[in-house]
DNA sequence: TCAGAAGTTTGCGCCATCGCAAATTCCGGT
DNA sequence: ACCGGAATTTGCGATGGCGCAAACTTCTGA
């Protein structure tokens, strides 16, 4: 990602048209709604938006990956999910709500188009499966926090990071030599607010997968080498 | 609640008509919901619909309380959350997905109407408001299960388990002479499937609160004596 | 009225995980 | 090439909360 410097991108009919709440539209819609976003070319860790301000824009990802997190009052960090690229995000709309409900943060360099949110309603009622589509994102986005509420109340570190793992070589991989690398720097620190842990307890883990072959890592940087046996891990099956 | 038993309600326009997602309604329109409705008067306990199971129907709560939670496959339960009455409640549709995303079963004895879910579409269209309501519904659910992330992963289980009991007070807290009740039936198990914890923690903290002076319990049945200091507890200041 | 089931309380030992601290490695900037 | 900050690793001690077990209480139904 961070590597291939982004270039911004020509606002061209086919950056949407495999996108799901698009991918209906035929290019003369498609160019209505390219007329009216923004593009912004984001560079590592910067906010897109923050937990409680008024949603006044709708984004979607087009290049990069997006972190979804919320602060405690302490000031602990809690990442709840990574949004990767072709996904509408920021739509607060679409769940009844007037402010962001979380704060996104670019994980990596980023291109973004966003929409004023009043565009929003014309959207659904103009456009064949946009509203539909974007329903089955908010689902999904459920889905994936009740599936996280159950693996924090009911499994251990080692499991949950090993899921965590598995998860970001699922939605954001790369096939390197060697195994599946996540696609964007991330640090242990980042993984233990991804698990409830601390990055102590996830430099103790990594290390220990390491010695096993079942991960590589860098700075910033895991390969997955042997996801097969990190899903035994998930398990609760002992890595011998 | 299971303490006056419910009689069958007749099915009045009075009924909905303070229920935001039909709230902008007038008699006609009301009715005209209600005809198509089936109602069903359940005892405690029973499941209204189990997780993966195909979504051919959505309902709302006219009394009682629903409890809302998944099963891992090693057989444990996690509470995910419990609906007052007055909400509508297993609206797949509204998230864009064809099967229940967990399963609800009453905490109280309740009465529960029901519409086939192909109605709902038309609901949406025909219905000022109806859509839009039930958004705003599954946004304050998305936002319930976020705190609950945040909570699970940033604080420890007295004050997780304190948390609860004031959500379910504010939730669904009846005055009584002495405090607030919570107004279903509930076990140190179910409290503990809420929090992430185990019975026999969530024992102990009940009986060191009630020594102190802030909640008092029977069985399956728990009073809050004290909330002002029940929220101290929340923000991890240790009791007196 | 009694027996069994269901729910609750409490003690005790253990261990996964945290918290703190210090050392080491890596990387970007000048 | 070097310096300083960021990220990582690892050791060690403390402990919150679990797991198991046993006793007790409260309900329910026959």
């Amino acid at each position: 990602m961070e590597d291939t410097p982004k270039t911004m991108p020509r606002l061209d009919e086919s950056l949407l048209s495999h996108v799901p709440p698009f991918s209906k539209l035929d290019k003369r819609q498609i160019r209505e709604i390219l007329d009216v976003a923004s593009v912004r070319r984001l560079g590592e860790g910067v906010a897109v938006f923050e937990e409680g301000a008024p949603a006044e824009r709708f984004f979607m990802l087009l290049d990069g990956y997006i972190r979804v997190m919320r602060i405690t009052p302490a000031g602990e960090q809690v990442i709840a999910l990574h949004i990767p690229s072709g996904q509408l995000f920021g739509i607060a709309k679409a769940i009844g709500r007037d402010t962001y409900p979380a704060t996104s943060v670019t994980a990596s360099e980023a291109i973004i188009l966003s929409w004023p949110m009043r565009v929003w309603d014309e959207f659904a009622v103009r456009y064949d499966g946009f509203a539909s589509e974007t329903y089955k994102t908010v689902g999904q986005r459920i889905g994936e926090m009740n599936n996280r509420i159950v693996e924090m109340a009911t499994q251990q570190v080692e499991q949950r990071v090993a899921n965590a793992l598995l998860r970001l070589i699922n939605q954001t991989g790369r096939k390197v030599e060697g195994g599946i690398e996540i696609d964007f720097p991330i640090t242990r620190q980042d993984l233990s607010e991804m698990t409830a842990t601390t990055l102590h307890t996830v430099s103790r883990l990594l290390s220990a997968w390491e010695k096993q072959g079942l991960v590589s890592s860098k700075r910033k940087r895991i390969t997955v080498t042997d996801p097969h046996r990190l899903v035994l891990l998930c398990r609760g099956v002992a890595a011998n």
